[in-house]
DNA sequence: GATGAATGAGAGTTCATTCAT
DNA sequence: AATGAATGAACTCTCATTCAT
């Protein structure tokens, strides 16, 4: 008893969307990658909880079982997710290793978390349901650890030279501003008017003032 | 469709004793606490997304039933839970502007976020959610501008006193220190042990230190 | 958004299928019974493989839901039917021991499985699946070495008697003799034709010749 | 839909060499038998019931294509299985013909079901399913009457020769033998450490003495 | 006041099957 | 000859919610 699904249609010219079978010349890689585009947009828009399969393949425009075909359940592809996300946050921190200063992390990562309106919300629901996915919690444990890490190696660099204030452990520093960063990401979907342009940058700006040493020697000349 | 029988009347705002007829008073308000107490422990435990009714219903060792009797629905006991909670950080509130004085702000805030170990990954919990249930958004958005707000005069108040550095507005000030709590907060159900009471009071001093005013007059008179 | 399943209908006159809700008087123990007894159905008629949750609760007249909240989950049913049947078996057994000779029991163990025609069915279901869920294994392993025990002692005392044959040790003879009765109840389903009432009595007749001793010694007199 | 290739044609009735045009013939065959014993396995280990294709070809380390293009679907899959458990029942049988006396056959029935340890677990499970699949029915239908045909010739053949006990029909006999393998080929893989090589051999034996006729010449005396 | 039977939608997942390549 | 992407239906199970009792 076939069920063959409806007659089949392709190659029609109307552009209306075709029913297609058989093996396309679909390239893997390139397909997840759609679908994680999907799935993000999905948890930006519904949260995390409310996100679904079902709802990821309608927004990719596919069929749930193309979701589990390329995504052998829901825990992977979430993880995948994490991993591609991460990746941004890696490239960045890349960067802005290769061009040492505070201030310039600071625009590279304002760079990357405003440029996609979709970044900060799909964060701070990764990050809030982490905790309960044990193999989901400890690749963002590792990822932020080398995050932590990049950030102090950056911070301990400008206290030998002298345009990051030294009176604070720069592991210390690093953990209150990326600690920052965190709490602003959290806050963002909930008020989004409130973080303007300007105010960010006011908010960087302060943060920039926060850290740099206080210029007692030179007053003491 | 609010539940609550209409003529019981308890714990008026002027202290004095309520209507206290038939049924004994309390219970309901009573058996609603215990109800949230334990949709604490189920969303502390097993996140937002895995909790449901049922689960809370058995943590507090009653049916199902009872749980749709005192909570409209699942956003109802939501925004009671939250309410609970935000209840408690405005009480801290209260004591911390009684005793002006950042750090006093920040040993309360110690106090509150750490004397309660669910505390943290319930409140991350319920902030990462709220921004898909609108009415809890509203709540956490009202809440949270009160508690900036008394977060920014006690800034002031320090500045005008000359005990935090006056280079930077108090608002902005209030933004980064709340933005680190959150910041904190969010992390701390990730890897609590690296959470340990020493490094807590060293994150506080480094955050003292940050907003103190640099010792410079001093030393130039 | 109340999603109340259309509107409410009850008590109507026509004979049509109300919607009925809330709490009925249901006996809890009726109501599993009146599910094993659809699943019964269910896989006698489309075998085990072919059996879901759905066909038993649409078998039922209810909803899959209400299947799910009698019994846990699918194993759970179908433990829940393998034990209702052993039961069966099991009185079978207590009054084939009051009543002894093995031709009294071989009539009971024939009212058993020919009294209720999805009796081989469901039962041969059962078993050909047991070896794959553990649980259930076990329960069959340990249902059907009582049974075997008790169809042992029942040879034995023959065998002290001389109505059965004495040359081949009472628990070959249960092996043996049970081994039959499963092997019939394995094919009977598929040529229940084959299986005529006076065949079988037949089959019964030529079983106990063989278990009879030989007539020698009468004879040698 | 049968999909093999029309135009092949091999291993004919008359054990002629047979038309070898184009690609190498006995490949199809072949993979096909591969395929078989790969279900073989699957089926002994996960079950009917959870046996799929795609488990198939993954044990057979082909892709699912594979398995549906050298079978039509998933019922012809389990026929073509079943036709091949046959044919080894089926040589077995001619075998036994060939030499007589119900031991012989005893001791090739014990050879080919002991020889492979997924013989009784597969064919108990493909017994189980038969039923539910007409066509498969038929077959199996079709074989065991030959089998029972086999068994009463061999056993009227023993009556005559006086070897076996005359007073039950050999058709009779012959069923009840048959039911006690299947019995045991029902139960062997429930809990195969109580089918010891001893403990088989103890039946078997018994089951000899059950149909060897009574010692009539001490009557004689 | 409180219960718990029952609903029906929707979740994640598996599956046999189809077919362009 | 063989692949593997994709389908769509069906599966088990969980859930918030309703309501007669």
């Amino acid at each position: 008893m076939p069920k063959s699904p409806a007659p089949r249609v392709h190659g029609d010219v109307n552009g209306e969307s075709t029913v297609r079978r058989g093996r396309p010349t679909g390239d893997h890689a390139a397909k997840r990658a759609e679908l994680l585009k999907a799935a993000t947009t999905v948890i930006a828009r519904d949260g995390y909880a409310n996100a679904s399969l079902r709802k990821v393949a309608q927004q990719a425009g596919c069929t749930t079982g193309a979701v589990t075909y390329y995504f052998a359940n829901k825990e992977d592809l979430v993880a995948a997710l994490a991993e591609s996300r991460f990746d941004r946050y890696d490239a960045m921190l890349e960067a802005a290793r290769a061009e040492p200063g505070v201030k310039k992390l600071f625009e590279r990562w304002l760079e990357l978390t405003t440029g996609d309106p979709e970044f900060w919300p799909v964060m701070s629901q990764l990050f809030a349901h982490a905790r309960y996915e044990p193999g989901f919690a400890a690749l963002i444990e590792r990822r932020y650890a080398r995050f932590r890490e990049v950030y102090t190696s950056i911070l301990a660099r400008g206290q030998e030279q002298g345009t990051v204030r030294a009176d604070i452990p720069a592991d210390l520093l690093a953990d209150q501003l990326s600690a920052m960063g965190d709490g602003w990401m959290m806050m963002f979907p909930f008020e989004p008017e409130r973080f303007t342009p300007a105010r960010v940058k006011a908010l960087l700006d302060a943060a920039i003032t926060l850290i740099t040493p206080a210029p007692t020697t030179r007053r003491a000349t």
